[in-house]
This record gives structure tokens, sequence and C-alpha cells, in this order.
DNA sequence: AAACCCGTTGACCGCTTCGGTCAATCGTGA
DNA sequence: TCACGATTGACCGAAGCGGTCAACGGGTTT
């Protein structure tokens, strides 16, 4: 399977991908439809199943997509010389938002998997990468002397990065509710209030 | 309709709500069944269609039942003579629980919503009454001597807000994961070294 | 020009499920 | 025994499902 998809036009293959997850996203695997996936990604039908051979083949291609393409990005992306653990919560939050901008489905599917069974094989996989991961872009190399003595590192960093999270979700709903496009730069600098609350509540003074 | 499910035994009316929110919350409105609902509900057919008419009607019902009960339950049992912010955003919280422990549903239906056109009815009635409820819960008699000096009230509130929700979202996916039953007055009790930390980064020392 | 290749199409298959109906059945109080 | 409202589930025509495959178009080789 993977063999084919190589020769399949990039473009074309982001439109199928995307298609998916919105639909996979939007409805459990059996109610979701190929039929829409390919109405809306613009091939026929006879395509979809060329490359991906049957719907099962899509879905676990799908699961397997956004865990590593999340993953790559931000290993790639991240600049690992910032010891700001605000300014690194930012930098991936940023990175991520730019992952979302370009597969916008990736959301609503990340949170329908928890729904459905999926491949043993994945789920080891995620649970043997995820520790080792969240210590690599959120621990290491963070210059912890800054923050108030007597803070729960593990329990702050939660907090900072929850708020980054929700604020992006409130911008997302409210995008949904009057119909506009998501604005990913004025998300971004809308962050910029809350992470000065949160570095005048956490640092010390002198530090921020 | 509303004068026939006055009548209807509320056990069944509880089943048949959770068992339509949760497959309204999973699948699109057209892709949602009615048969799977009547079947997790333990009804039949024509008894769903005998008190809410249609699919539709389900449906249209099911909006205003999640917003009005969550409403309700919160104005009856807040203790509006609590004046500290953090113990008034904890009791809310633990109230939305409580509603969410008997409709497990409501919280995947609600998101769902906005992926669907709803009844203008609904949605200006929530544009009107929102404000109002969020100042009252919130705000009025709200005790902000408390809080440090210079700290934007409402972006603070909300952080702490998205804190409590975060970490009961992270609560209800390893449950999830798990396969285990939720416990909710585990979530309570986990909810508190986040409160402490941030009573001690928005307060005025001795005001904690 | 003829033959060939290959990515792509969409009509078509048998089958399941859809929302909704309604005659039949049940349970209970008179 | 009868009456009556609550409840059932078999049934309807229609729609949609996942998946297949003969045919097509346009480029390259013979």
């Amino acid at each position: 399977m993977d063999e084919k998809l190589k020769k399949l036009d990039p473009g074309k293959l982001d439109r199928i991908i995307n298609s998916a997850l919105e639909e996979f996203g939007r409805n459990s695997y059996e109610k979701a439809s190929t039929n829409n996936i390919v109405k809306n990604a613009g091939i026929s039908k006879g395509l979809l199943f060329h490359y991906f051979k049957s719907k099962r083949g899509l879905y676990d291609y799908l699961e397997k997509f956004v865990f590593q393409k999340m993953v790559d990005v931000i290993l790639e992306e991240t600049d690992f010389d910032e010891t700001d653990i605000f300014n690194r919560i930012k930098q991936i939050a940023i990175i991520k938002m730019g992952v979302l901008a370009r597969y916008p489905g990736i959301e609503t599917f990340s949170k329908a998997i928890y729904n459905e069974k999926s491949l043993a094989e994945m789920k080891k996989m995620i649970e043997e990468m995820v520790p080792d991961i969240y210590h690599q872009i959120y621990v290491k190399n963070i210059d912890t002397s800054r923050f108030k003595d007597g803070l729960d590192f593990e329990k702050t960093i939660k907090i900072i990065q929850w708020t980054i999270e929700k604020y992006g979700e409130e911008q997302m709903v409210s995008a949904k509710k009057t119909g506009t496009d998501l604005d990913y730069s004025k998300i971004v600098s809308g962050i910029d209030p809350y992470m000065d609350i949160l570095r005048r509540a956490f640092c010390k003074k002198g530090e921020m």
C-alpha cells in the first residue's frame, strides 16, 4: 500500500487525508462514508480504493499519520536551544497550530479515536513514545531556576499548556460560530497577555 | 410534544436522553441512527416516535435540554454567599460534573452541536442568556480584593476555569483508555493541588 | 498509426440500514 | 368482562453502504 502511495500526487493525498479526517472525526468508523470522503476530496471512488485498498486500510493509515506527522514536525521545528519554558511551550503550540492549519481535521479525528478500538500496534507505539517525547520537548534543557521555589514543576507546566490549548479552542469555537476562517497569527498574538499573567505568577521577580 | 413528555416515566426519559445524546454526539445528525438510540435506551421504536414525533423533534428537544438543564442546576445549587473566586469556580465545576455524571453524553453532544446548524431560536436564546449567566455566577458578589494588584481579572478567572476543565478532561480520557469508570469524587479532590498553585500565584500573601 | 501503459473514472453490485407507520398486544382499573 | 392508553416490532419504500471492474484518456514506445 505504502509504495503505491508514494507515487500519488502530494496535493491530492492531502485532500484525501483532510476529507477523511473530517469524515471519521464527525462520524463513528461504521457510519463514516467513503462516498462522502471521495466527494469532498474531489476524486473518484475507484482511486481511493486503489491507493488504500479498503475503508479499514484508510483508517489505519490515518491513525498512524496524525501521530507521526505531529511528532515529526514538532521534533524537527522546535528550537531546543530555547531554555525558557514559556517560550518553549508557546513555540510548540505555534508549531502544532501550523500542522492543524494544514490538516484541520486532525483535532476532531484525534478525539474520536478514543471511541474506537484501534490497532494494538498503534496503541503500543504511542504508549512507548509519548513519555519520551514529552520529556524531550518540555523538560530537557529547560531552565527551571526561574520558577519560584516550591512550585510543582510538572503541574505548573500543565497549567501553562492547558491555558494555551483552551485559548486556542475558544478561538476555534468562536470562528466556527461566526463562520469566519481561523487567523492563526491572531491566535498566536492573543496568547501573549495570558502568558504574561502566568509569567508574573510563576517566575521569581527579576527573572521574568 | 411537551405535554406528552410529562407523562413519560422520568427514568425512561433519562435513558432515552442519554442514549440519544451519545448517538448524536458520536455521529452527525444525518448519520445518527434512531434504531441505535432505541436499542441502547431499551425501548421500542414506536415509543420514541410517539413521544418525539420525528428524529428532528428529538434533536431539537436535546439541544434545549442540555442548555436548560445545565443552567437550571447551576443557578439552583450554587452557593452565592461564597465570595472566594477559587471556591466559587470549584463549586460550579463540581456541580457541572454532577450533571455530567447523570447525563454522560452531554459533553460530546455539546461539542458536536457546533458542526450542525441548529434552531435560530436556540442560538438567539443562548446568545442572550450566556453573558448574563456568566456575570451572575463568576462576577457578582465575588471578592476581588484578594487578588494581586494589576491582574487582569477576566483572564485570570479563565485560567482557573480552564485548568479545572482540562484536568477533568484529562481524567476522562485516561479513564476511557483504561476502560475504568469515572470516579467523580476522585476528580474533585485531584483538583486541589492545582488550585493551591493558582491561589499562591494569583492571591496576595496573607489572603490565601 | 498502431500498440501499449497506467492513473483514473463512475456505473453498478448485492446488501444493509434508514426514518417512520400502524395494527396488534399488553397491563390495569372499572 | 370490557375499555383504553401505553407500548411493541414487523414492515415499508427509499437511500446509502463498501467494494469492483470494464472502459477511458493521454502519453510513450514500437
